[in-house]
DNA sequence: TGTTTTGCAATGCGATCGCATTGTCAAATG
DNA sequence: CATTTGACAATGCGATCGCATTGCAAAACA
């Protein structure tokens, strides 16, 4: 074997680039020439490492996903069921820079989903992740007495989920402040969870 | 003033065209000879009556909105200020083939509002629009004794809203099916109206 | 050392893009 | 009847697109 360079590396690079070329202009910002110019390498790179920009693009979508889970993953608070919810969700609001950036991308890669069968499986794959996960902690606060016990946690996690998604647009266009988007989700968080932490409340 | 036609539906007739393309092939599908030959005209013309492509397509965004608010308004359900809401997000999922094309659109142009500061002033304005008629409808509910006295309209608007949202994309991508989403639309609206009449859990 | 294989860079092709230009025809106006 | 003006159709231009092709340098292997 010749010259060896760390493969997922490069691919990383250009799926970085790809979604900073997102960011500013959308999906159809996105080409061969853009992304490479955006990563600062040949178009030949590019192509040495997506055959179709097809599968650039489905690389991307993937990459993204795992950046996005790690970020929340990486500020869960686990105090309580609750919280550790609540800053799943904050997390995916578009309250800062960072998070509006990814929203803007998220969203791009959503609306391709209606019309590219490829991104609706890549996304349907997704869901569960997010169903369990809250279904799970439900589940958790009702058997420490924390959520109230009559509550089916698949349905509100179902709930739960779709409120956040729902959240995120508005959000981002600048319809909700931080202050109202909070108020809202911890108004719905509420209804799940008996115990009020102060931390829930001041967290965030 | 020489050969006068209808100009207003003319342009209608474009933005029908447009909105097909973006049904099948997404925002990116759209270019001014895919819209002339979907709507089966010449080039010219559409070049005739929107001088750029982002006219063009700043008026079909505007058009659908028109569209679904009509819709959704020729649905209503009078017989309770529960079933008017109810069938109003119910009329804004995706379960039928005429309200899947129109979230597929619908989502193209919110994706597109992320970094697109007309699209997103556009759909800012159009918010305030549900918000008002949610909290309106609870605002009465309560008033006839048929919603929980305690809830702010306004915040319950914020939530109801977003979740009808939320729901859009699971729904479209086939992750969730009628009865998964209607029955989550009903636990919902079980925590802001106490009244439940037969046809609340009937209709739809 | 020569061969092979990976990792690119460079270039070109046909298609398509948004947009400008030009020409034509019909109807209202003088 | 002549002129004007709105409603197009047709064409072309420069830019950009995805993708294929070609070539070459470097490193592992024989």
């Amino acid at each position: 074997m010749p010259k060896r360079v760390d493969h997922e590396a490069r691919c990383a690079e250009i799926a970085e680039a790809l979604l900073r070329v997102v960011d500013r202009q959308g999906l159809e910002g996105v080409s061969l020439r853009s992304v490479a110019a955006e990563a600062g390498v040949s178009m030949g790179r590019v192509q040495h490492y997506f055959a179709t920009k097809d599968q650039m693009m489905t690389h991307a979508l993937i990459y993204v996903h795992r950046r996005i889970y790690r970020r929340v993953a990486a500020c869960l608070d686990p105090r309580s069921p609750r919280a550790l919810v609540r800053s799943a969700i904050i997390e995916m609001l578009p309250l800062d820079d960072e998070r509006r950036s990814e929203a803007r991308i998220a969203f791009a890669f959503l609306a391709r989903s209606g019309v590219d069968p490829v991104f609706a499986a890549t996304l349907r794959e997704g869901y569960p992740y997010h169903m369990v996960f809250f279904a799970q902690q439900i589940r958790l606060a009702q058997a420490a007495g924390e959520a109230h016990p009559g509550l089916d946690p698949e349905q509100e996690a179902v709930l739960l989920f779709a409120l956040t998604q729902g959240l995120v647009n508005p959000t981002l266009i600048g319809f909700h402040t931080e202050e109202t988007v909070t108020q809202a989700v911890d108004l719905h968080l509420d209804r799940i969870f008996t115990a009020v932490g102060p931390e829930a409340s001041t967290g965030g």
